[in-house]
DNA sequence: ATAATGTCTCCACTTAGTGGAAGGTCAAGA
DNA sequence: TCTTGACCTTCCACTAAGTGGAGACATTAT
């Protein structure tokens, strides 16, 4: 399958993928006479694990060790479950930070009359 | 006042305060007859002021707008509560998305039993 | 005088792609 | 057969908000 019609299929552009076969995360199976880049069906999977995996905020290298296990015959659910759960701690802490920070603009909105008048507990 | 003791006193490193100098955001009041920047108290309150905002995870061109309030006289409160508005209904839609994220991969790190096993709920 | 900081400019690198230019390839229609 | 349009290729530049380092001056301390 050719570029166009995997991106289509898995719901990534022709720019992204070909910017995972770049970068060594997905290479394509093969290339055809002419040079273009042929995908077949392990490498299109791997392209939606990758999608789903980006989905849920994990880096590219974080993608790359997870699709490391997903290839891996002697994985086993800890060594996932780990990396997982690692990547979870960091969900929350950045949740966290938001929520304090959201509290926070929330109260200076609320405070600010938002008339006329020049001042404003935003600014200050 | 120099770089080093300006980026000391604010909380910022002499790196950032160069660079917030190079893209015009907080130039230097002056520089001295070497070259070196220097800065007044109006400066440093405009790299405090911007410090604030980008704790407040105000992009570079949101606290440039800012820092134009907050050097316009003629600004009403009205003026800077939509920009923070703005902002907030940001941080809100960012935080909904990480929660759902967060429950998410919370569900599947639970659902995986970490063993010995290589089934795992993550990578299916 | 010399050593240790401090500062200067300039360049490269980071993340995860995106946009565009210039050019080669393929299938269909006139 | 020629051409048109859609597809593909590589390469380069750009994004945000800095960070790191090199090589060269400037200032300060011993």
């Amino acid at each position: 399958m050719n570029i166009g019609k995997v991106a289509r299929e898995v719901g990534l552009t022709t720019k992204t993928v070909r910017y995972y076969a770049d970068i060594g995360l997905v290479p394509p199976s093969g290339r055809s006479k002419s040079g273009y880049r042929t995908y077949d069906n392990v490498a299109i999977n791997k392209l939606i694990f990758v999608k789903r995996a980006r989905s849920f905020d994990f880096t590219i290298d974080a993608c790359k060790e997870l699709l490391g296990l997903y290839e891996a015959e002697n994985r086993t659910s800890a060594d996932v479950k780990k990396i997982a759960k690692h990547h979870l701690e960091e969900i929350k802490r950045k949740e966290e930070d938001l929520k304090k920070l959201r509290m926070e603009l929330d109260y200076l909105v609320r405070a600010c009359a938002g008339d006329e008048s020049p001042d404003c507990p935003i600014i200050d």
